[in-house]
DNA sequence: CCTGGAATGTTCGAATCTGAATGTTTCGGA
DNA sequence: TCCGAAACATTCAGATTCGAACATTCCAGG
């Protein structure tokens, strides 16, 4: 550059910009200055400094020390921005769980609230109403909660004194993958959900463009979105006039370890016999452990069963990798904290919003090729 | 470049165009200038220079400062965002009608484009799909868009082909009060629209509170929004387990003129049969002529028929004023604009998201005090 | 030749910037 | 803990600059 002499002795004076420019160069540079140093070196009074300073420091580009100023530092307290600290919203959020599906909403919903500069305070919980209430109370009680995140349990008697609970709350609330009824007196609840309906039709309309003819659903009716998911699967099933009452639809809740082996046998079995050559299946934890049956059956994937996962958590993991349908989870967590802020900044005037947002299909191994040509049952039917 | 004599002083003057490229010059030459010594240099007067800093400074090209100015510089406070402004966005709006319904729309679409800093163009059109088609390809013909809000006609074939060709634009694409259906292929199509079956559902449900046990419903097929209405009021009326096929429900479209009394003697005549003792009337326009009529023809309203309307246009200007659910209008426009704007800025990672809106009820004279207890009719299955 | 409008210039009170004077606070060492 | 020096805040004044209102000039078109 130009560090010759100090070219504003020479006579030449700058505009207070300029100076304020100047001003940050050096602490770029140095890390710290004193106004006396700068001063000298800008041929200004150091009131003027100071003044510029104050200046900068308003606008958070500096902190201020006593005698001159440094870079903008986080121990700063009189900083800018921080001064809405204090009074910033604290968004309350409570999940069913910490280890699936459920982490990253979370992180979607921690990149929105550091945008909306809202504070986020997250509890896991369980798949129980009991529970999901405790954990929302045990939020109002420790902290100072302006607006509630919430993707509780909503079946059964138990769910829906929740969510009528949920609904008289003094503060906003805003349901995470859940969608209050129109029944019940819950119509002030906001909620951001994905559809997963349309997410299972489109994995049906995957698999159908791949050659299947019959396809198969198998589900967890414990999970909250399995019913929506064998709703898509049986519209998209009607619309591409597949009968549904013969197709497989499986449910696997609660199957687990031992029992898992033969229950996907009888699935294999009804498979068989009603010439089914792909399943969608639901929660893809599932779908891994279906692939690997199978595989072990020496049942190949995908030529004599594809298979679509749901969720796309660990679908990628397996050999051969699922195709997936992947909810747009940090969005629903984005959305749902930009909706609580929203709520909390325009107050009553904003009408209650409902949204849906739509998944993606990402297609691995797992349902590419179609039914394979020298499969046993898989060609009677097939175009 | 040509640093000779001042070409200026010599007699000759420049246009103003030419004296700010010169500004300009200096500027970037020295990196700051004075008024006073460009007005020197220049021969013109200060004021000339300033007027000339102020117009190159509001378009982002430099820094005022007290005294002159400077090379655009971040730390000017009055230039954020400013440098967006030659780029940005710009987003056409297509509306079926300019004097209904849809000022608020674009006003609220104009609110939420100022803070988003996207332009905004508006084309008002009918309900016809061609004329939607003509509309929207004017605006991207004439303009360069880099989005598009639009209710179209969606209705018949040509609705069904003007959604498609929609759906297939290179730029996003956000239907207002319109819902893009699952089946057709436009599922890339995102939409904001009210919910106006929850909003006849409230109206069905206040009716009900204030006593009424048989209410009917008056809609104009025409109206896209019709069938949500009929919908929500079926609902509603479901939900109370009153007998919708035993109720009043009349189409009101095309009637004009002379032909509205008959029509509107006919319905008051079914009510009377029907001893229905409350109407929901869609597009306040007629509810406000039905109130008329019953005036007219010495019905006490709300004693004897007690009338909601839709949409809360004009409704607050009869006698007496009618009770009538409000959409949230400015709110569908301006959420249109932040899912287009969003979009633009997020690219194709953003879902699709669909949005759906609670309308308000808003209640006045026309709805409140339940049947007349000394109704000729309305007194007999009353609680 | 006149006229209307756009660009430019003049005037003058208001606003801004800077630095000196003065009183107050903070820091660091005794 | 106290004290003195340095740093800071506050106020005031002088100089400069800004900008609104009005006047002037220039130019195109009737």
């Amino acid at each position: 550059m130009s560090p010759e002499q100090t070219p504003e002795a020479s006579g030449k004076s700058l505009f207070s910009l300029q100076r304020r420019e100047r001003l940050m160069e050096e602490l770029r540079a140095h890390g710290a200055i004193t106004v006396r140093d700068v001063a000298a070196r800008l041929g200004v009074s150091e009131l003027t400094i100071r003044r510029d300073v104050n200046i900068l420091a308003d606008e958070g580009l500096l902190s201020r020390v006593h005698g001159g100023a440094t870079l903008p530092s986080p121990l700063d307290r009189t900083a800018a921005g921080t001064r809405q600290h204090a009074n910033r919203h604290c968004i309350g959020m409570v999940v069913p769980s910490l280890d699936y599906y459920w982490p990253q909403v979370i992180s979607g919903a921690r990149e929105a609230a550091d945008e909306q500069q809202v504070r986020i305070a997250v509890r896991g919980s369980t798949y129980d109403a009991a529970d999901n209430r405790r954990q929302v109370q045990a939020l109002l009680d420790t902290q100072n909660i302006d607006g509630l995140i919430v993707a509780p349990n909503m079946t059964g008697p138990a769910g829906q004194e929740l969510l009528r609970w949920l609904n008289s709350l003094p503060i906003p609330v805003v349901l995470a993958e859940r969608r209050s009824p129109a029944e019940i007196p819950a119509h002030r609840l906001e909620w951001v959900a994905t559809d997963h309906a349309f997410g299972a039709g489109m994995a049906v309309r995957h698999l159908w463009q791949e050659g299947h003819r019959k396809i198969g659903c198998m589900t967890d009716s414990a999970s909250p979105t399995s019913s929506h998911v064998v709703r898509g699967w049986e519209q998209a099933m009607s619309a591409l006039k597949i009968p549904v009452n013969a197709s497989v639809s499986e449910d696997s809740a609660g199957i687990l370890g031992a029992d898992r082996g033969e229950h996907f046998d009888r699935i294999l079995q009804l498979c068989h016999e009603t010439q089914t050559t792909a399943m969608l299946v639901h929660s893809d934890t599932q779908a891994v452990a279906f692939v690997q049956h199978c595989v072990d059956r020496g049942i190949d994937v995908p030529g004599s069963m594809a298979v679509v996962g749901y969720d796309d958590e660990v679908a990628y993991l397996a050999e051969p990798a699922i195709s997936a349908v992947r909810p747009p989870k940090r969005y629903v967590g984005r959305v749902a904290v930009q909706l609580v802020s929203a709520r909390l900044s325009e107050g009553r005037n904003r009408p209650v919003h409902r949204i849906e947002l739509n998944p993606d299909l990402i297609v691995r191994e797992s349902s590419v090729g179609g039914p394979r040509a020298a499969a046993d049952y898989a060609m009677e039917d097939s175009l």
